[in-house]
RNA sequence: GGUCCCGUGGUGAAGUUUGGAGUUCACGCCGGCCUGUCAAGCCGGAGGUCGCGGGUUCAAAUCCCGUCGGGACCGCCA
C-alpha cells in the first residue's frame, strides 16, 4: 500500500503543486464519460476532489489509496462549499484497497435516518461527520478534564469494577462468580465507598473519569452504562470542591467551544423549587413559578381550598393554545399527579376566559393577573395542592411549554445548594436520605437534627452539605461533604432505621475505615455524556457514545442481551426460571 | 408498572381521518450516454409479507383487538 502523505480535509492551495497520497472512503463519484471522473474521497477530516481517468469500478464506500498532484481548480469550478474547495487532486492514480457493499444508508445524507438502522451498522454511521465530531469532542473533554484536575494536583486511581452488591441506590448489573457458585458480584453505580477510602488512605485528592452502571430505565440522558468525572478531596469543604468542579468544567468547555465559562452562580434547593418547581431549574427562561396561596385564603372555590396555590404564565400564547391543547395539557398535567388543572386566557382589555371563572371572584382573578404579570394575549396555568406536588407540576408544565431547542440560551451552569437530608418518611417512619447516607448535615442545622428527635415532619427541614450541579437543566452531577465522624454517622443510621448490626454488614468496610483515622473530605461527580451532549448541542447522549443501546436495553449491533448455553450457567451455578406468559 | 407517538421497496417521506388494484415523490442501487462536475445532468430499469398475528368487511396500508420493534415522558435513577 501506498504511504499517506496528508489528511484529505487539510489540502489547501498551500500544497498547489505537492505529490500526494491520501487514503478514505468514496464519497462521491460524479463521471463524465470514460476519461473523465471526480471522486470525493472522505477520510475523518473532511473531504478532497480527486480527478481520475476511469473511475467505472469505483463504487460508494470502496477503500481506495489516490496519489496525485495538488493543483488549484479553474476559477470557475471552486466549490465555496467545501473546505478543500479550492484545490483538486489531479492526474490521480489509485489503488483501491477494500471494495464495498452499497451501504444501508447514505452516509453522507443530510436525513435523519432511523436511529436504530444507524445503531446496527453504527460503524458506517461513524464514518458521518456528525458522529466524528460528537466522538472527537468528547475526548478533547476527557483529555481537558485529565490535564486540569492533574494540575489541581488530583491522582487519578482505578477502582474495581466488580465489587460488593449493596441494596441501596439504584438497581445493580450483577455478574455470577464462577468460583463461588450462588454470590455475586455488582458492577460500580459510582466509585462511592472506594474514593472515599482512599482518602482515608491519603490519597488528599481523587480523580477518575469511571464508568459506572446503574440497572434503571433508560431515557434521551440515561443509558445503562455511563461516565462519569468523579472526585474527592480530603481536608475541603464544598466551596472547595464545587470550585475545583466549577473549574475542570470550565475547562473541558473552552476546550470545545473556545470560550471559558465564568459564571456558576449558587441556588437553594428550596430556592429552585419554589420558582422553577425543579430541583434542576433551566435557567435559560424565565416563566417563574408564582406564589398565590395567600389571595385564596377566603375562597369559595373548593379545588383552590388548599395548602399551596402557585401558577405560571405563558407569555402571548393565547392563540396558540386552542381549547384542544389545553384540554391535552390538563390531562398532561392529571398523569403527573394533579388533581386538575386550572388555565386563565387574558382577552382584550383583560377579560379573563376560564372554564372556572365563574368560582372565583374578581379581586381573585384580579390577584392572580397580578402576581403573574398576566397581560392580554397571555395564558396562566394554577395548580393547587400540597407544596411538593404544586410546584413539581408546575414545574413539569413550564419545561413542557417553554423549554427551548438544546442549541439555543447558551449554556447556564448552576450550583443548587442546600438540599435536604431527607426526600421523604416511609410507610415504616423512617425517613429517606434524599443523597445517600454518608451526606453530612448542614453545619446550622445540626441541633435541628438533634431536636427533631424523631418527628419525620421536622426532619425533612433538615439541609445537607449536599449539591448538584446543573446545565440547562439536566442534573450534570452531584456531591456531598461526607460524614468523617462516628458519632454523627450513627446519628443518621440511628434516624433511618439502620441497625448497627446492618450498617456493619452493608457498609462495615467503610466504617471500619474511619476508625483509623479519616481526614474530613467532600467530593462530587458529573457525568461526561450529559455535558458532551449539551456541548454538541445534541438532545441526545446516544449521540455521543460510539455505541449505544436502546431505550428497551438492547444493543441492535452485537443484538446483547442474548441468552447463554447451559454449560455456562453450570459452570456458575445458575438456573433459568421459565418466563411468565 | 404507566401514558403518548412512530413502523409503507435499500434510505427518507406522502397515502391512513372518509376502506376500493402496492399508488406517488426524493435519494440510493443497476445499465446506457456524457471531458469540469461537486447532493452533476439526461435516458432506461430493477427493487414491496405496507413490522407481525388475528378480527370486521364483497374488499384492509387504511377500521378493531393483540403482539413485536423504535422513540419521548411519568414512576424509577440513595
Amino acid at each position: 500500500m501506498t504511504n499517506r502523505t496528508d489528511y484529505c480535509g487539510t489540502l489547501t492551495t498551500a500544497d498547489v503543486g505537492r505529490s500526494v497520497t491520501v487514503c478514505g472512503w468514496v464519497s462521491k463519484r460524479r463521471e463524465h464519460g470514460e476519461h473523465l471522473a471526480f471522486v470525493d474521497l472522505r477520510d475523518h477530516t473532511g473531504i478532497v476532489q480527486c480527478v481520475v481517468d476511469k473511475a467505472r469500478d469505483l463504487r460508494s464506500e470502496y477503500v481506495l489509496a489516490i496519489t496525485g498532484i495538488v493543483r488549484e481548480r479553474p476559477d470557475d469550478t471552486i466549490n465555496a462549499a467545501l473546505a478543500t474547495g479550492a484545490i483538486e487532486i489531479g492526474d490521480a492514480t489509485v489503488e483501491v484497497l477494500s471494495v464495498a457493499e452499497p451501504p444501508p444508508f447514505q452516509i453522507d445524507s443530510r436525513v435523519d435516518v432511523d436511529e436504530t438502522i444507524r445503531i446496527r451498522h453504527r460503524y458506517l454511521d461513524l464514518r458521518n461527520k456528525r458522529m466524528q465530531s460528537n466522538l472527537r469532542t468528547r475526548a478533547k473533554v476527557n483529555s481537558a478534564i485529565r490535564n486540569g484536575m492533574e494540575s489541581e494536583g488530583f491522582v487519578e486511581v482505578e477502582t474495581p469494577m466488580l465489587i460488593a452488591s449493596t441494596p441501596e441506590g439504584a438497581r445493580d448489573f450483577v455478574v455470577p462468580s464462577r468460583l463461588k457458585p450462588g454470590s455475586f458480584y455488582a458492577l460500580p453505580q459510582s466509585p462511592q465507598l472506594f474514593k472515599q477510602l482512599c482518602m482515608v488512605g491519603g490519597i488528599d485528592r481523587y480523580f477518575q473519569i469511571a464508568r459506572c452502571m446503574r440497572d434503571e430505565d433508560l431515557r434521551a440522558d440515561r443509558q445503562f452504562e455511563f461516565s462519569q468525572l468523579d472526585m474527592e478531596m480530603s481536608f475541603a469543604d464544598g466551596d472547595d470542591v464545587r470550585a475545583a468542579v466549577s473549574e475542570a468544567v470550565a475547562l473541558a468547555t473552552e476546550a470545545v467551544t473556545g470560550s471559558r465559562p465564568t459564571e456558576f452562580p449558587e441556588m437553594s434547593w428550596h430556592d429552585a423549587m419554589n420558582r422553577f418547581g425543579s430541583d434542576k431549574p433551566d435557567v435559560r427562561f424565565a416563566m417563574e413559578l408564582a406564589e398565590l396561596t395567600d389571595l385564596f385564603s377566603d375562597t369559595g372555590f373548593k379545588a383552590f381550598q388548599a395548602p399551596c396555590i402557585k401558577g405560571i404564565c405563558m407569555k402571548g400564547a393565547a392563540d396558540e393554545l386552542g381549547r384542544n391543547k389545553l384540554d391535552n395539557l390538563t390531562d398532561a398535567a392529571k398523569r403527573w399527579g394533579a388533581k386538575g388543572l386550572v388555565w386563565l386566557k387574558v382577552g382584550e382589555d383583560g377579560e379573563v376566559t376560564s372554564p372556572v371563572a365563574k368560582f372565583m371572584s374578581e379581586s381573585e382573578i384580579a390577584g392572580v393577573l397580578e402576581r403573574l404579570g398576566a397581560e392580554t394575549g397571555d395564558v396562566c396555568f394554577l395548580v393547587a395542592d400540597g407544596w411538593r406536588k404544586t410546584v413539581h407540576i408546575l414545574g413539569l408544565l413550564r419545561i413542557e411549554l417553554g423549554r427551548p431547542a438544546v442549541t439555543e440560551g447558551g449554556l447556564n451552569f448552576l450550583w443548587v445548594v442546600d438540599f435536604p437530608l431527607f426526600e421523604d418518611v416511609d410507610e415504616a417512619g423512617n425517613p429517606v436520605p434524599a443523597h445517600h447516607p454518608f451526606t453530612m448535615p448542614h453545619a446550622d442545622d445540626v441541633e435541628l437534627l438533634a431536636a427533631a428527635g424523631s418527628d419525620p415532619q421536622r426532619l425533612l427541614d433538615v439541609r445537607s452539605q449536599a449539591y448538584d450541579l446543573v446545565l440547562n437543566g439536566w442534573e450534570l452531577g452531584s456531591g456531598s461533604v461526607r460524614i468523617h465522624r462516628g458519632d454523627i454517622q450513627q446519628q443518621i443510621f440511628d434516624l433511618l432505621g439502620i441497625s448497627e448490626e446492618e450498617a456493619q454488614r452493608k457498609f462495615g468496610f467503610l466504617l471500619d475505615a474511619f476508625r483509623f483515622g479519616a481526614p474530613p473530605h467532600a467530593g462530587f461527580a458529573f457525568g461526561i455524556d450529559r455535558l458532551v451532549a449539551l456541548l454538541c448541542g445534541e438532545e441526545n447522549i446516544r449521540e455521543v457514545i460510539a455505541f449505544p443501546k436502546t431505550q428497551s436495553g438492547g444493543d441492535p449491533l452485537t443484538n446483547a442481551p442474548t441468552p447463554i448455553d447451559d454449560a455456562q450457567l453450570d459452570e456458575l451455578g445458575l438456573r433459568v426460571l421459565p418466563q411468565p406468559e
